[in-house]
DNA sequence: CATCGGATCAAACGGTCGTATGAAACGGCC
DNA sequence: GGCCGTTTCATACGACCGTTTGATCCGATG
């Protein structure tokens, strides 16, 4: 046996959930591609969101580490790291470890982009999966914005994730909207164009030259 | 009798499909919320799917010719229009309608967001229909953005889309993350934030100096 | 060998799904 | 009133859903 019921069960779930997303995948489709008794989630997971849980938990953690251990490795010299440093330390991992760990991987991020547009309680488990992860990055991106105030690097970061996930959650399109003037298969030419986006999007001037009063003005033109 | 059946049951099904995705609401579901029969369902629209692309056809045509309104407007002047023009143009509409035309607006607006990370039959109902708006913009966007080859152009428009769709998708995750210190309520501030983003975003340098061939087959500096 | 607990199995449970059907109600027109 | 096309209705169909059950396998332990 190449790999146990369990692993086999994640592999099948997280490559359908990311097809199909979460209620659109039956436990006998994912039974059924693992090659295993439909019981065996049950018995193994739970039931159907232990076993979404379990995709997060098993993944989760390779990312996150690479990225707070990139993230040391910038803070631990003696300058605070560059506004790129720091985009490549956030993005970079999710990107890349697409293709180095396998087709695995690339189907979770596939799964990670498309939950991240949902709400209800798969956005929770998500959330709280990458909480530790925003919360030591977004100091970091502060103190490399200067020109930022705290909620527009907030409005920023926000649209740099929802950027990010719409390409993780399916690479291939946009080589459909560009008809093949773009090429997704090249992790690293994706991870270019996405820091040099992001790096022009965060750099950018603030919106609001001076953030007075939020509800100043009532009146209809 | 305040509308049409055909009216009553788009209406709740745009929202519980935006609440809980295609797959996850029923037929029954949305002909309980809509106070319908089940049948009317099947009888108006031949099945969901074909419920689901009704709702595209009853919206989109508002939100596009918006959009193109307001990019014809501004290439009807003398001088080529401004990048934050031409991002008022797309965006604008997106995030404005939302507010004026009452809830139901913003209900399809999540579900757009909602679906913009789903492959599969319904990606290509919204590729569709939004594709003459693409084909419309993407030049305009190449003549004002004259630093960038056509593939960054894809790219970065690609990126912008996924920043706009996933802040459609649920504006008030915003809220959470940024624990209260961003408002999502207002469409303008909103617009104002990701028009800043966009610009910037756009306005970056290019990732690549010569960008033409993908390989180190040809350097030319 | 016997035992035992974890893992796997086929089969079934009660529900809910999308869809189909045929009858009833409705409204304009002769 | 009588007719007819359109719309609404209650109901049913077969399929599939997530979950449960109890029997069976199997390797480790004594």
């Amino acid at each position: 046996m190449s790999s146990s019921t369990k692993d086999r069960i994640l592999d099948a779930a997280e490559c359908l959930f990311a097809q199909h997303g979460f209620e659109g995948t039956s436990l006998r489709a994912v039974t059924s591609e693992a090659d295993v008794n439909l019981a065996s989630v049950n018995y193994h997971f739970g039931n159907k969101i232990g076993l979404f849980q379990a995709i997060f938990e098993r993944r989760v953690g390779h990312i996150n580490d690479a990225r707070l251990e990139q993230l040391d490795r910038l803070q631990s010299r003696g300058l605070p790291p560059s506004l790129e440093e720091l985009l490549e330390a956030f993005v970079g991992p999710a990107l890349r470890l697409t293709s180095r760990e396998g087709e695995g991987f690339e189907s979770f991020m596939r799964l990670v982009g498309r939950m991240s547009t949902v709400s209800g309680q798969h956005a929770e488990v998500i959330r709280d999966v990458f909480r530790d992860v925003q919360e030591r990055f977004f100091p970091a991106f502060m103190q490399a914005l200067p020109h930022l105030s705290a909620p527009e690097v907030f409005w920023r970061l926000h649209f740099l994730i929802g950027s990010m996930c719409s390409y993780l959650a399916d690479p291939c399109r946009l080589e459909l909207i560009s008809q093949g003037h773009c090429r997704s298969d090249d992790p690293e030419e994706s991870l270019r164009q996405l820091v040099a986006f992001a790096a022009g999007a965060l750099r950018g001037p603030s919106a609001l030259p001076h953030p007075t009063t939020p509800a100043s003005k009532e009146s209809h033109p």
